[in-house]
DNA sequence: TTGTACGCGTTATCAA
DNA sequence: TTGATAACGCGTACAA
């Protein structure tokens, strides 16, 4: 088995010096047209490139982010790495994906894998559990090390960093606006534990909506739901909490879903207790994923951008790694929401 | 901003040589108890860690494994690095994800990005337009540079390596029959243009099925789509078609489509031209996502086990970095599908 | 015009 | 018990 070709190895077969070729390969005007043509040919037919972890190493840069998000099977975050690709092989970057599955020790000893050099910074969203543990320690300390980090849709203002967020509040509040303006009188809200910063603002947003348009929230119509890892496979369980829900509130005529999983199995629910969509009872949800749009009726959601959240990410992260001046001055992008109204509202 | 520490400033700090330091920190027996304490002790509060590149470089091995896939917002896909993930990981070994977006020319840039001493070894899956075009020059040339491959579910014959593949042709037949079984007596079927491997594959599921059970294929009823990139965007291009396959031929009792974008789309347009499913007309599909799952009615389908697949690529292509005798004896691993019934057959 | 030496961070070998 | 040195592959400042 052949290895790959160095500069060493050319050197020796055309009997020069290592840096002659380093050179002439790079077309300096130090070496003679002879030579750099001589060593060209012989390096293009053995198909030279130099060896990028030599070069990461002499440069102290590797050009490679470092992704750690909680799940890839998911719309949204496979959305965002593909937005975060878009941007990072445009300027010349790879990308290493780290999944935490949700849980906070994975999250760590991913960061902790990366962080010895494989990559110049990091692009992440954080991960249930860490949310819930209110444990930080291990952004703080890759910062120190010089390593910069850009949080995206799950963030925390604890740690001091680049973000991309969703205005999920505002996304939500107009979201039941619109449920209201169609003439929903009795909104129900499928939400997160508060722990999941984003369930917490969607549910603000809910609030708000109502608030404005002067109706009082009822707790019983607010629904938490406590997935600590969203799995597919408990779906029956939020179904069934979904259903106690309606029969418990017979005169839901709205559903506010903070995502996409719980808007679809309302819409299930409603179907199965004989309530027509969007007639009887308009939903709408959050995330614009395959399954809002090719649902039955098509889910009216919030989109959230998730391609733009990750190509706005690289473009923070790459221009801080960029940047000469060490002037850190951290922002906080905010990305619209875009109310896409399909067939489950009037 | 400060910069990870290194062997050289504890040794300077300590005012010990390098190697002392290196020593210490793997507990050799060469090295005093004392200074040894000193050393750890130190290193612990200043969070050393090794510089992965240094080692890599040094080693001539980065453990990580280079993924490259036509496209990630795609739940086959994503499945299959969660399953890639979940090994290496175990193995000690990182992922990188390059994204062919179905184009050759990036597909084979990615890969010479990568195959400069980025990572050890490929796991990939062909892009559609390197199909087409039938170029895999570049294969060889990694193959070549001694840089093994792991090709998973759309593979190619022309290259020799390690091979993970889906039993498509199988899965197919079975699920044919089971429509035949079912007492479909003219099944359409969607299906990709030949140059895809696995609509290939599936076709020939389908035609020998109806062979099997003495039924004429009517090529009336083939459907042969023609996406050289899958895009979420021209489903309305794709539902026409299908109307008027569906139009061309009233008595389709029966569909067999080879993805689940397609099987959802027919089951839209039969919808829409006020058939039942499955009283009127049956529905299968191939690959087993969300969208199966939470289609109404939900689809039945043929599971690929995408995420085994992504296991066993991995193990595949660990295993062969580590073999210590450069014997290579490619495999190709087949993966039995899988048939999920649910709502949309009888 | 070409070559030597150095450094990036690490480990292994050999010398002190 | 500790330290110096070479090597991994590269680019570059400086020497020849």
């Amino acid at each position: 088995m052949k290895r790959k070709i160095t500069l060493k190895q050319i050197a020796r077969e055309l009997d020069v010096s290592i840096s002659t070729v380093s050179k002439a390969l790079r077309n300096s005007i130090e070496i003679s047209e002879d030579t750099r043509q001589k060593v060209q040919a012989f390096a293009k037919l053995y198909n030279y490139r130099p060896n990028n972890i030599a070069l990461s190493l002499k440069n102290r840069r590797t050009k490679t982010i470092g992704v750690i998000i909680p799940e890839i099977v998911h719309h949204f975050f496979s959305k965002v790495i593909q937005g975060i690709d878009n941007v990072a092989n445009k300027r010349g970057y790879n990308v290493i994906v780290g999944l935490s599955n949700e849980s906070f020790s994975k999250e760590v000893i991913n960061m902790q894998m990366l962080a010895n050099g494989s990559i110049d910074g990091f692009i992440l969203s954080l991960s249930k559990e860490t949310l819930l543990l209110q444990d930080y320690h291990h952004f703080n300390e890759t910062i120190n090390q010089g390593m910069p980090i850009v949080m995206f849709d799950r963030v925390v203002n604890e740690i001091l960093c680049d973000k991309v967020i969703v205005n999920d509040s505002n996304g939500s509040k107009d979201a039941v606006n619109k449920l209201i303006t169609n003439g929903c009188k009795h909104i129900a809200l499928i939400t997160t534990k508060d722990y999941v910063s984003v369930g917490k603002l969607r549910t603000q947003g809910y609030l708000k909506a109502l608030e404005i348009n002067k109706i009082a929230p009822e707790s019983s119509l607010i629904l938490k739901i406590d997935d600590k890892v969203v799995s597919e496979d408990h779906i029956e369980g939020i179904e069934l909490e979904i259903e106690k829900l309606f029969n418990n509130n017979k005169k839901i005529d709205g559903v506010f879903a903070v995502n996409e999983l719980y808007a679809i199995s309302a819409m299930k629910v409603a179907r199965k207790l004989n309530l027509n969509i969007p007639e009887d009872v308009q939903i709408i949800g959050f995330t614009d994923g395959v399954l809002s749009k090719h649902a039955n009726p098509s889910l009216t959601t919030v989109s959230q951008h998730a391609e733009s959240m990750g190509e706005q990410s690289a473009e923070l992260l790459i221009d801080n790694l960029e940047r000469e001046d060490e002037e850190d001055q951290y922002q906080t992008v905010v990305i619209e929401t875009e109310l896409i109204e399909r067939e489950s509202t009037k």
